[in-house]
RNA sequence: GAGGGCGUAGCUCAGCUGGUAGAGCAGCGGCCUUUUAAGCCGUCGGUCGUGGGUUCGAUUCCCGCCGCCCUCACCA
């Protein structure tokens, strides 16, 4: 303790010495509990109804301006702000000396009339202020000015890395991550609110997994010392869920968490939020729909809107989204025709588009980066990008037209993947065989392939009906709908690297 | 993993071509009974991310390391 003192700086020495004058006061500087009345925007938005009356708050000092006998302050609590008129001729002498040992940050309970001061501010003439808990650490101090309508803020508590790493301080000092995170929590609750409405279950399916699939992706291996026994953390929900299809369950969900073994950037976050859906006795097309009344239905629920601002461009979310077969998108953007070229063609095709491919890239792989390069970044407004490659896909069913492609979408916004779908496979013989090319491209070195699950052909086995799959990323739905740049602002602790 | 940028007081930032650091806010001491980036006077506060090197002398130049951001690669 005496060592960690001589690591204090003055002001958080400071913050300890008024925490022991305040007990030797008789002050409990952290109390158990506090009952109050209101909370401010209650005042703020009905002043009339409040005027005159003695209510009580409690917040977070978030600023203080004493004039001598009479101190302004403004606190801060859930719903906003609340400015505090603290004269010394209202609490009494002995009060208002301890109240000079309050500080910002601190957390307080206020009780008072409801007035409004000289310059027309909302203000609680106080009349008993309790101190609920002493802040010992010192708050970055933001002010915030409004000439015009147009808010400035000074000294704005803005190191990204502080930020993340502080998140708890973040959301006390800006505001507008708080809203970013309130409207993540709105979305996934209209995301349930939607699908519950459908019918669908909400399940929950192991996150530990003997066999990871689902996805192309390398996992995170972990151990479970009773067992012995190697587990992955799940890189998808897919595999369980189908299994509940084939148990007989026709509509089923699950929210949660997935992870990959991957590196870090503005749109992956090691740790992710996906939301997957089976439905029994559908195909892709319907889930097209639903992909489409579902965003919308959610947009409009926590924007209002179906345009929204999205770094500068304007989203349009009004369906029917454009619906485009991935081999037309390619013609399209690139100006050839590349369905049922081999390697070798495809790879040739990538070279006059100067794009680098290595050698041994299967023609899926090719066609793959070659849609990355050119028709992806165009992909800004909603659209639908349907029917790939059997290779790509080894959980999709067969285009029922054309056995080379699957029944397969992915909806794009923002040039940005932000969910996958398809019908899903359920000829067990066909799905052992896609496991076995799997297999073959993982030994051939392909980390990321899939691994045969015999449990799950087992299921397929017993016989999962004609069904239709969907994977969405709630985390880049939240960006594109809160207007955010990176993954890490919808994520409230994205993944760090330890401070020391 | 590669390339680029950044890391100075609690917060936001200055610090030119090397001479051991400054401002505003916050803090502390005053004055002040309707202020609102309150004001005025005074004052405290930094192993300049970290470890080496060059130099009489390094926040500044060089190298290693740590962390963050951006771009690329991998992926959703």
């Amino acid at each position: 303790m005496s060592e960690e003192l001589l690591e204090l700086n003055e002001v958080m020495k400071n913050r300890r010495e008024k925490l022991a004058k305040l007990r030797q006061a008789g002050i409990e500087p952290f109390a158990y509990k506090y009952t109050r009345s209101l909370v401010a925007s209650q005042i703020t938005d009905d002043f009339e109804t409040h005027e005159g009356k003695t209510v009580s708050l409690a917040g977070r000092l978030m600023s203080l301006r004493s004039m001598g006998k009479v101190t302004f302050c403004h606190i801060m609590d859930e719903s906003g702000r609340m400015q505090l008129y603290i004269g010394k001729k209202q609490i009494g002498d002995e009060a208002y000396e301890a109240f000079k040992l309050f500080d910002i940050g601190d957390i307080v309970g206020a009780k008072g009339e409801v007035f409004k001061t000289h310059a027309g501010e909302i203000t609680l003439l106080v009349s008993e202020i309790t101190l609920l808990t002493k802040n010992l650490r010192p708050l970055p101090i933001v002010k915030e000015v409004e000439r015009d309508g147009q808010k400035t803020l000074y000294d704005a508590f803005s190191d990204t890395e502080q930020r993340y790493r502080r998140r708890y301080v973040d959301l006390i000092v800006n505001q507008p991550v708080r809203e970013v995170f309130v409207k993540r929590s709105r979305i996934i609750t209209a995301m349930r609110d939607y699908l519950d409405a459908k019918g669908y279950l909400e399940v929950e399916t192991p996150i530990l997994q003997p066999i990871y699939g689902g996805a192309a992706a390398r996992p995170f291996t972990t151990h479970h010392n009773a067992l012995d026994l190697t587990l992955y953390m799940r890189i998808a929900d897919e595999l369980y869920l189908k299994r509940l299809i084939a148990g007989g369950f026709e509509g089923v969900y699950e929210i949660g968490k997935d992870f990959r073994n991957e590196g870090i950037d503005r749109t992956h976050n090691p740790e992710f939020t996906m939301m997957e859906l089976y439905v029994a006795y559908e195909d892709y097309t319907f889930m097209m729909d639903l992909v489409e009344e579902m965003v919308c239905t959610i947009a409009k629920k926590v924007n209002g809107s179906l345009q929204l601002p999205y770094q500068g461009q304007t989203i349009d979310l009004t369906p029917p989204w454009r619906r485009l077969p991935l081999f037309e998108a390619l013609e399209h953007h690139t100006g050839m025709d590349l369905y049922a070229k081999d390697d070798e063609q495809l790879a040739a095709a990538a070279k006059a588009l100067h794009i680098p491919i290595e050698k041994g890239w299967s023609a899926g792989k090719i066609l793959d980066e070659i849609f990355k390069e050119k028709v992806e970044p165009n992909l800004i407004q909603p659209t639908f990008i349907c029917d790939y490659p059997v290779e790509l896909s080894p959980l999709a069913k067969r285009h029922r037209q054309d056995s080379r492609l699957v029944e397969r979408f992915e909806p794009f916004v923002v040039g940005r993947e932000i969910g996958n779908s398809f019908t899903e496979l359920n000829d067990p013989l066909d799905q052992r065989a896609r496991f076995e090319a799997q297999r073959a491209a993982f030994e051939a070195g392909d980390e990321e392939a899939h691994q045969l699950d015999e449990d799950f052909l087992r299921a397929l086995e017993i016989g999962m009906p004609p069904t239709a799959g969907l994977g969405m990323g709630i985390d880049r739905l939240v960006m594109l709908l809160t207007d955010s740049a990176s993954i890490r602002d919808v994520i409230f602790f994205p993944t760090m690297r330890p401070e020391h």
